[in-house]
This record gives structure tokens, C-alpha cells and sequence, in this order.
DNA sequence: AAGTCAGACAACCGCAGCGTG
DNA sequence: ACACGCTGCGGTTGTCTGACT
């Protein structure tokens, strides 16, 4: 047979919806599987991507836990203590901000850090006009991970400054919730679903379903220390609303 | 009104770790 | 013990959108 290209680029609200039912019926662990069986027009037709691809987009995208929209004042907070405790570790900072994804954090901090580091390149030429040399800071590869490690004073990646050293207060204006404008097109694609499938449950397929139990779900399920309860949030309740989905159609 | 820029978000790639045969 | 496949993570890049000039 001959393999079908695999698909790349953004993924179309057909393709969402594909794998949102795949991940119903398989679970969300098994990606490499959904993958191929998804490949093999099993529920009409294919979803061509890769199980890497599907897996990322599930959980930066579809997972029913997801928060979106801006930080919070308190998740930026949290944000850059946990980043000045472990560095770019972002999945286990993400593992403590239920509804966040390692991926939304990394873009977050990302941001924060290149327009930290532009303030303080205009700060620096306001200061001493001295042309080159200007941007050591942010050029280099001080890419080290370790918080601890590599920090020296006024020298910090843009994207790894080890957290607050340097007094860099997140005050932050922007405390708009989520919901932020844009139509969250998840939202259509869990009405779809409910709509098309009405009166059977997502949550509980026949299939002996693997990992869809969502109370130990790998996302937000914490490690060690000061456990947030991912039941007590928008996970839960979004399950609520959202759960009932069924993929025998 | 059009063009430019910056921020936010989405997605891919490469690598490392882990489980399994 | 080793090879292999799969999953997850971190880094990077591309695209879209809203604000500003």
C-alpha cells in the first residue's frame, strides 16, 4: 500500500474532531496507535498525522481541561517562581497550573522575556549610547537550564533568565480572564459532538478504554509537593458539559 | 485606509527517557 | 544486556491578529 503523505500545518475542525473521537474511543496515551488507526480510514476517512502531531494537539489544544486565554496575575506569579525553582522545565510548571499547557507557558515566558530584554537593550543605549556590544545579553546562548546556574548579573538569555533575579516584577495589567475575544473554536467542535451524538457518553465507551479516566489524568496530576486539586476546576465541570460524546456512530 | 510591528498562539523537530520483546 | 519503538519534553519557527503610526 501506498503510505499516505503525512499531513502537517494547522489542523482543520474536521481533523479536531477526528481525534478528538479517536481519543475517546483509545485514550489519550496511545498516540503512535491512533495515529496509524486513524491513517486507515476507520471512522470514514483519514486523519493523516503523525501520533506526535496528534498527541500535541490534544493536549495544547483539545484536551476539555484547557483554561486559555491570559494569565492570570497569580499564574504569572506562579509562573515565575516555579521558573526561578527549576529553570525551563515547563511541563512540570505546567503540572501546577491546572488548565495550562508546558506549551502556553513556554510562549509566555518566551514573550515576557524578549520584551524584558528589549526594555533593557533601550534602557542600555538610553543610558550609554556604546553601539555594539549592546545586545550580549540577549544573543548568546546562555541557554543553560539550570536556575542556578549561569545567572550572572545582567546576563540573561531572553528566553532563560532563571526567573525574577533581577527584580523583574510581573505586575502585570492584564488581568482580563480567558474568553479574551476569539470564538474558541473548541467550544464548536464540543457542541458538535454533543449534538451529533446525543445520549451517549464519552466518558465511558464500551471499549476497555485506557486512560480516559480523567480523574488521574496525566495533565494536571501533580508531583510531589502542594497538589492543586484538577478536579476542582474548569477540568471537571468542562467534563460535565462537554463529556458526553460518543464515537459509535 | 494602509502599512508596520509586536504579541499571542500553534505546530514541528530533535532528543532523551522508558518500557518491552 | 541490548535494540527498538513510543511517548514526552524542550527548543524553535511560522502564522495570525490586534494595536499603533
Amino acid at each position: 500500500m501506498v503510505q499516505q503523505e503525512v499531513r502537517k500545518g494547522p489542523w482543520t475542525e474536521q481533523e479536531d474532531f477526528k481525534l478528538v473521537s479517536f481519543v475517546g474511543l483509545f485514550g489519550d496515551r496511545r498516540w503512535d496507535f491512533i495515529a496509524k488507526v486513524s491513517g486507515l480510514k476507520v471512522a470514514g476517512d483519514s486523519l493523516n498525522r503523525t501520533g506526535k502531531s496528534c498527541r500535541l494537539r490534544w493536549v495544547n489544544y483539545l484536551h476539555p481541561g484547557l483554561k486559555r486565554g491570559k494569565m492570570t496575575p497569580q499564574e504569572e506569579r506562579l509562573v515565575l517562581e516555579l521558573h526561578s525553582k527549576w529553570g525551563n522545565r515547563w511541563s512540570r510548571i505546567a503540572r501546577k497550573l491546572p488548565g495550562r499547557t508546558d506549551n502556553e507557558i513556554k510562549n509566555y515566558w518566551r514573550t515576557l522575556m524578549r520584551k524584558k530584554a528589549q526594555d533593557d537593550k533601550k534602557r542600555r543605549e538610553a543610558a550609554s549610547p556604546t553601539p555594539s556590544s549592546v545586545d550580549s545579553s540577549i544573543s548568546s546562548n546562555n541557554h543553560a537550564v539550570d536556575p542556578h546556574a549561569s545567572k550572572k548579573a545582567g546576563e540573561e538569555s531572553f528566553y532563560d533568565t532563571g526567573g525574577h533575579g533581577n527584580g523583574m516584577i510581573i505586575g502585570s495589567t492584564q488581568q482580563q480572564d480567558q474568553g479574551h475575544g476569539q470564538g474558541f473554536p473548541m467550544d464548536d467542535i464540543w457542541k458538535d459532538i454533543d449534538f451529533s451524538e446525543e445520549g451517549c457518553n464519552f466518558s465511558c465507551p464500551q471499549v476497555p478504554s485506557p486512560s480516559w479516566e480523567y480523574s488521574s489524568d496525566p495533565l494536571w496530576v501533580m508531583d510531589e509537593e502542594s497538589l492543586f486539586c484538577p478536579m476542582s476546576e474548569p477540568y471537571f465541570s468542562c467534563y460535565a458539559q462537554q463529556g458526553s460524546v460518543s464515537l459509535t456512530g
